[in-house]
DNA sequence: ACAAAAATTTAGATTAGTCTAAAATATTAT
DNA sequence: ATAATATTTTAGACTAATCTAAATTTTTGT
C-alpha cells in the first residue's frame, strides 16, 4: 500500500541506491551526474525528500545523504519492477537483452502490484535478472549476492560472471560478442598497471580476450576459492 | 517518429477524439468533465494545442474543438496502444476484462513503437480489442464500425452486441452476468418510453433482461436487418 | 595553515499543468 | 427581445521540477 510518488521522485531514490553500493553517503555532485540535472535541482529534490514525513533520505548538509528505511523500500520496489520487467520483455516479447533496459525505465514507474505479482507469477517468481542482478523478492528483500568487481581481480585468480550493468546497448552486444554473459566462467591471465586493462580467458574457449577498465568495472564477479 | 507529447496531452486528445463521435466540435465544458478538471485548465490547454505547430486541434472561442489530422494521428495512437494493451493483459497476463482498463490507462503514454509492435504480434494482429472494440491498424486507420447503441433500439429489432465502454469495472462485471459480452445476439422485447429501458431477450437464454438507459448507453450494436 | 580548487547551497527565474473567482459571451425561456 | 441561465474565457495564483549565476562551505595541495 505504498504510496505513490513522482516518476522523478522513484528515480532519484533508485540512482540513490545504486550509489549507496560505492559508499556510505552520496553526493549532490554524483547524483546530478547519474540522473542528468543540476546540482542545484538535485539539493533541492534532497532537501524535499528529506523534510517530507515520513522522511525518504536522511541529509546532512554538505556532506549527502542516506537512504532511510522509507526511502529503500520505494528504491526496492522499483528495482523490482525494473529487473521483472526487463526478464519479462526478454521472455515474453522477445526482446533483446541489450533492448530491454529503456523500455523498463519507462514501465517501472506505471505498473501496478498486481501487474507486478502478475508478471512474477508468469516467470516463475525468478531470484535473478537477465543480466544476472539479484531481484529484491515481493517482501522487498535483496538476496545476497557477491560484491566484487572483474575489475578488481588479479592474474591466477579465477571466478564466473555474476551481473553486468544493463543500461549501455552498446556494451551489452560487446560483452555478448565476447561470450561474456552472466555465468560464464574465466580465469585472468595477466593484468597491465598502466591501463588496468585485464587479458582474461574465457572456459572453453581458445582466444584470450583484453578488457579495459571501462568494461571491467560494469562486470560483477563471483571469484572462486584459491586452489 | 511522431514527437513525444506528456501523458496529460495524450488524455486530452484521446478524450476529444472519443467525444468526437457524438458532435462534431467538443466543448470545453464536456472535455472538463471526462477529465475531471476545470474548465478553465481546459480552455488553457486546448489554446496550447491549437497553437502549437503543428497544430493539434482547430479551435473557435466559444465553440469548441475539433481534432486536426495531426491530432487524431496521436489519438489513434494512443487508442491503438490501449486496446492493444487491454487484450495483451488479458490474454498474457490473465487480468479479467473488468481489470484491464486502468493498467492499460497507464500503459499507453509509456509503451515505445517497438513494444506495440511485438504485442500486435505477439496477439496475431487483432483488429478488435477485449471489449469488442476496433483496433486502428499500424497506419492508424480506423477500421469500418457500427454506431449504433442498444439505447436506441425498438420492439421487434433484433441485434449482436458489438462493443461495451472499457472503464467502469462494475458495469462490465454485470454485463458479463447477464451474459451481455460482444458476440450476444439478442432480441427487444418491449421498450419503455418514461423510463426507457427496455427489454431484451438474449439468444439462447430463456430469461428475458430489463436494461436501463445508463447501461444500454454504454453498448454498441450491430442491428440485423429487418425481415 | 592557508590559498586555490572543488563541491554544495541559495536566490531568483521558467515551464507545464492545475486551481478559484470574476468577467465575458451564448443560449434559452418567456 | 430581452432577462435569466449556462458556458466559456480571462486573470491571477500555486506546485513540482528544472535551470543559471552567485554565494558559501569543504577539501586539497604545498
Amino acid at each position: 500500500m505504498s504510496r505513490r510518488f513522482s516518476d522523478t521522485v522513484e528515480d532519484y531514490l533508485k540512482v540513490i541506491y545504486k550509489l549507496s553500493a560505492e559508499n556510505e553517503r552520496v553526493g549532490t555532485g554524483q547524483i546530478a551526474d547519474a540522473l542528468a540535472v543540476s546540482p542545484a535541482s538535485v539539493t533541492d529534490m534532497i532537501q524535499r525528500l528529506a523534510n517530507e514525513e515520513p522522511a525518504m533520505l536522511d541529509y546532512i548538509k554538505h556532506q549527502g545523504v542516506a537512504l532511510t528505511d522509507e526511502g529503500q523500500k520505494v528504491a526496492l520496489e522499483i528495482l523490482r519492477h525494473h529487473r521483472l520487467l526487463e526478464l519479462f520483455l526478454h521472455e515474453i516479447l522477445g526482446y533483446s537483452w541489450d533492448q530491454v533496459h529503456a523500455e523498463a525505465d519507462r514501465l517501472e514507474h506505471v505498473i501496478s502490484e498486481n501487474f507486478e505479482e502478475r508478471v512474477a507469477a508468469v516467470l516463475g517468481d525468478p531470484q535473478r535478472g537477465l543480466h544476472g542482478e539479484p531481484i529484491p523478492n515481493r517482501n522487498l528483500e535483496m538476496p545476497d549476492h557477491p560484491s566484487s568487481y572483474l575489475h578488481d581481480m588479479r592474474p591466477e585468480q579465477q571466478g564466473v560472471v555474476h551481473s553486468v550493468s544493463d543500461d549501455d546497448p552498446g556494451f551489452l552486444r560487446y560483452l555478448e560478442k565476447q561470450g561474456l554473459v552472466p555465468g560464464t566462467e574465466f580465469r585472468v591471465i595477466d593484468f597491465s598497471p598502466y591501463d588496468n586493462n585485464l587479458r582474461i580467458q574465457v572456459v572453453g574457449q581458445e582466444e584470450e580476450i583484453v578488457l579495459g577498465a571501462s568494461v571491467t568495472a560494469q562486470v560483477q564477479v563471483e571469484i572462486h576459492d584459491e586452489g
